[in-house]
RNA sequence: GCGGGCGUGGUGGAAUUGGUAGACACGCUGGAUUUAGGUUCCAGUGGCGCAAGCCGUGGGGGUUCAAAUCCCUCCGCCCGCACCA
């Protein structure tokens, strides 16, 4: 034999892009009689290059897209990036370049490493958050959310960076300190936007079990997030009138029937009771300030003890006006939660049990868990917080908890303190109004305009777009917005004197809450088409990583609901499927030095890691998700300059379900490439020979095989790709092709046998084409195919051919096989186990006696209990 | 701490949802061809056993004619949230 022809991916790829280009395949129009399908992979952020991470996302959603068409649907299928964002502003800062240089020269770059995907993309509706177009757009779905009452301006802490004067995210304080300076953060009190996403809480929460293709995973986190609550917010009598000028204070319980086991109150170091009695004492002031420090880092509240520091004043049990509860401030009562002040249930509550053992207050179960003996019964260090009966509690002595929490509410709503019930029930929500104000430059800038006179006051909707200016410098810290000589000066819309622009940008989230609408219609000039947006949303199927499980995809939930108050929209969830996928991994490497190595600089000798050049011994880490500090990274680029984008589609959709991290291996490349290579060759060596064969059912049992075989995949390839089940879909299609390898021999010079094999094989291509598009038109076209793959219609499954005369039936005895039958396929019940009986193993097996039992489930197995 | 998920050969993973465990792939072993090698092709490959056979889905127990799948319990790993009253 000689040396096999090899499919060359490079040219062969770069050829069948140029045709789907020059035919317009993918672009989609929304006027069209075929049934509407929207899949949509979560945009890139151009930060450079494209990563395998996005090799994998992209491949599943081109998967999908392809498919969907084949299957006579009008598939809207788009890419943009998700372009504002710090790292511009960092590049300018260490590059000196600017950030729109940096971000558009990079999505030109990755541009260009995605289409060498070959993916179905409609790359007419491209969108960039960064184009001026698109945040135009979003300015005015600001100002009708503001309009609509959706937009709140308030003051809250931030993360401020004394240094580098500048707001820093959460992600960004590490251990206190900046990322970037090092400087000590402080917590400081600043004046910004809000979205009223907190209105929705309940809408949010109730509508997540209306979304049945979602994982639950994802609902759940979401619920969480959500966080609702129902309890009562009471008040309280206080001996005195307190430093604030009140004489009550109002706390928040979900465990109103612990009220006879309280021992203290408490409020939050920021509650206007501890603000002001701090103005008169320095010891609490103290204490008040370094809560307030504690509140910056996440590890320093898991560690930090419960403590507090009593004010001197009481209040009054709500049933028992004799018995006075003492007030403290403390550090583990949260201001923006409830009301910001509790009352402490030590035997019921962990907090308040460390707490009360601390400050030794009293400590008395109400709660009994069931039999258990109440003279016996006593809390350690664990508070108890099962089930049980109210006892200890006067009125409420013998009830259940959840009666108990109704008769305390109820009587407490209808007993009034200073003319005005003492209690109310309400429901408590987790999820806090979403601050959207960041002081950057690369990001959307808010359409307000500050006047001394007139307040705060919206640019009008013919002055938009508030447009970024060009002339900006990153030398100094800070906002380049903040210090522009003459972009902040403006006139005030409303009154015309001198003002202030609002030099503060949207969170980049904001951007991303609603890509997907606008490419619908991506150059409206409104925000969106009402036509379009309502036609293709909600999104069919979302596909990206479950990083976003919480934050965008709940925005995104949120907004769609602002637009649609806002009438930019007409339905509320825009996401009707979600998958999420697992990371792509890599092996670690490191040197002698323990310093980290690429994978390309390690090779293996004799079984051993060495080092490619220096031969220096390597050791083998972990399997971690790949990333540049660890340098387990391998560049798409190379792969697909060496093995084709194919083989990179094909090993992506391998082995591991998409839901699960997977690991990439030099191994597994080869092998996807072995698979590219042996189908194109297995499919050159017989074209010639089938040129002059018609497409038919043959004849003879081996034919008839190879049709049923051909559906049976047909029919296995549409479920698990349907199901997202990739892995599995490969490997039917693998198993396929390992029946036509072994046909091929006889079969393609076979009469008999060839009208088959050469249908079998144009459906083996039609299905390989989602996952491999360019070897499939390559395929296509040998085997004398006219037009596209990309533009052939999915064949229709057979369902006779999914179903035998016979079939083979395992037989059990005593649940351990021990024989097959083959019988007919709608046997009766009797006939088969009169056959098995009859069978020679059975019998040998039950010894001539008689069985105590026969179980035939019919098309599935028989078992004999002996 | 709370919530969720997972555990199957040397490896990634299949298993029609209670019905032949290990499909398919990687790796490995042997052979053939060509060769400098890779490539390609054929055969084998859960463990123990010469064999008939026995054992086997993290461990233990249970339900069932039948369990990777359902129930109880223990162990291990992973993810999310975290002082939310």
């Amino acid at each position: 034999m000689s040396t096999p022809e090899r499919y060359h991916a490079r040219e062969i790829e770069a050829r069948w892009q140029g045709e789907w280009e020059r035919e317009g395949v993918f672009r989609t129009r929304t006027h069209d009689a075929r049934p509407k399908y929207y899949v949509l992979e979560m945009f890139p952020y151009p930060s450079g290059r494209i990563h395998m991470g996005h090799v994998r996302n992209y491949t599943m959603g081109d998967v999908v897209a392809r498919y969907k068409r084949a299957k006579g649907f009008n598939v809207l299928h788009p890419m943009g990036w998700d372009a504002f964002g710090m790292p511009a502003e960092n590049a300018a800062m260490q590059n000196k370049v600017h950030p729109r240089e940096w971000t558009y020269s990079n999505i030109a770059y990755m541009r260009g490493q995605l289409k060498q995907m070959g993916l179905a993309i409609d790359w007419e509706r491209e969108i960039a958050t960064c184009d001026v177009d698109y945040y135009h757009q979003q300015q005015r779905l600001f100002l009708d959310f503001y309009k609509a009452g959706l937009v709140s301006r308030k003051t809250a802490k931030v993360n401020w960076d004394p240094v580098d004067q500048t707001v820093l995210a959460n992600e960004q304080v590490i251990d206190g300190k900046g990322w970037r300076s090092g400087a000590p953060v402080e917590q400081r009190e600043l004046t910004q936007w809000f979205f009223r996403i907190s209105d929705f809480s309940e809408e949010l929460l109730a509508a997540l079990d209306h979304l049945p293709r979602w994982p639950e995973k994802v609902r759940l986190m979401q619920k969480n997030w959500i966080g609702r609550s129902e309890g009562l917010r009471l008040r309280f009598e206080l001996t005195g009138t307190a430093p604030h000028g009140s004489n009550e204070l109002e706390v928040f319980t979900t465990r109103p029937d612990t009220l006879f086991g309280a021992s203290f109150l408490a409020v939050a170091a920021d509650h206007p009771l501890a603000l002001a009695a701090a103005e008169r004492d320095p010891e609490l002031k103290a204490f008040v300030d370094e809560c307030r420090r504690l509140g910056t880092s996440a590890v320093a509240i898991e560690t930090a003890e419960k403590k507090g520091y009593e004010l001197g004043l009481r209040a009054r049990h709500p049933f028992h006006a004799e018995t006075t509860l003492p007030i403290y401030v403390a550090n583990f009562i949260l201001m923006d939660y409830g009301t910001g002040a509790i009352f402490g249930c030590p035997a019921h509550d962990q907090r308040d049990l460390d707490f009360a053992r601390a400050y030794r207050l009293p400590v008395k179960p109400v709660v009994l868990p069931p039999h258990t003996d109440p003279n016996t019964f006593a809390i350690g260090d664990e508070a108890y917080t099962g089930p049980g009966t109210i006892y200890n509690s006067s009125f409420l002595d013998g009830l259940s908890i959840e009666d108990a929490k109704d008769i305390v509410a109820s009587r407490l709503e209808h007993h009034a303190l200073r003319g005005t019930p003492q209690a109310e029930r309400q429901v408590n929500y987790r999820l806090r109004d979403w601050g959207i104000s960041r002081q950057r430059y690369w990001g959307c800038p808010i359409p307000m305009i500050h006047c001394e006179r007139c307040g705060t006051v919206p640019v009008p909707q013919r002055d938009l777009p508030v447009e970024l200016p060009a002339d900006v410098s990153f030398d100094r810290p800070g906002n380049p917005l903040d210090r522009h000589p003459t972009w902040t000066k403006v006139d005030c819309p409303e009154c015309g004197a001198p003002a202030r622009r609002e030099t503060d940008t949207m969170d980049t989230f904001v951007d991303s809450s609603w890509y997907f609408a606008r490419f619908t219609a991506p150059r409206a000039t409104a925000p969106t088409e009402l036509d379009a947006v309502d036609h293709w949303l909600p999104v069919d199927q979302y596909i990206g990583g479950v990083e976003h499980a919480i934050l965008h995809l709940l925005y995104s939930r949120f907004f769609v609901r602002a637009m649609k108050v806002t009438g930019h929209i007409r339905l509320e969830e825009p996401f009707a499927g979600l998958f999420t996928q697992g990371m792509v991994t890599h092996e670690t490497y490191k040197d002698a030095k323990g310093g980290w190595l690429f994978p390309e600089e390690v090779v293996l000798r004799d079984g051993v890691a060495v080092h490619a050049q220096t031969g220096d011994p390597v050791s083998i880490g972990p399997i971690e998700s790949m990333s540049k500090s660890k340098k387990n990274v391998v560049d798409p680029t190379a792969i697909i300059s060496e093995y084709g984008a194919d083989t990179a589609r094909w090993f992506m959709l391998s082995d591991t379900p998409p839901e699960r991290d997977m690991q990439w291996t030099e191994a597994g490349v080869e092998g996807a490439h072995r698979f590219v290579q042996r189908t194109w060759r297995m499919i050159q060596d017989v074209a010639a020979d089938l040129r002059t064969v018609k497409e038919g059912d043959g004849s003879g049992s081996e034919a008839e095989a190879l049709t049923k075989a051909m559906h049976r995949t047909l029919h296995a390839v549409e479920r698990d790709i349907e199901d997202l089940g990739f892995n599995r879909a490969v490997a039917r299609i693998y198993e396929y092709t390992n029946t036509l390898q072994r046909v091929i021999p006889q079969g393609a010079s076979d009469p008999a046998i060839a009208p088959a094999l050469k249908r079998a094989l144009r459906y083996l291509v039609v299905m390989i084409a989602p996952m491999m598009p360019h070897l499939a038109e390559e395929c296509w076209s040998l085997l004398g195919n006219r037009g596209l793959v990309a533009e052939t219609d999915w064949p229709t499954v057979n369902p006779a051919m999914l179903v035998d005369s016979t079939v083979t039936l395992p037989v059990q005895i005593n649940g351990k096989k021990r024989a097959e039958i083959v019988v007919d396929r709608d046997a009766s019940s009797d006939d088969i186990e009169a056959a098995v009986l009859a069978l020679e193993d059975v019998r040998k097996h039950l010894g001539g006696a008689a069985p105590k039992k026969v179980i035939v489930v019919p098309q599935r197995i028989v078992n004999v209990v002996a």
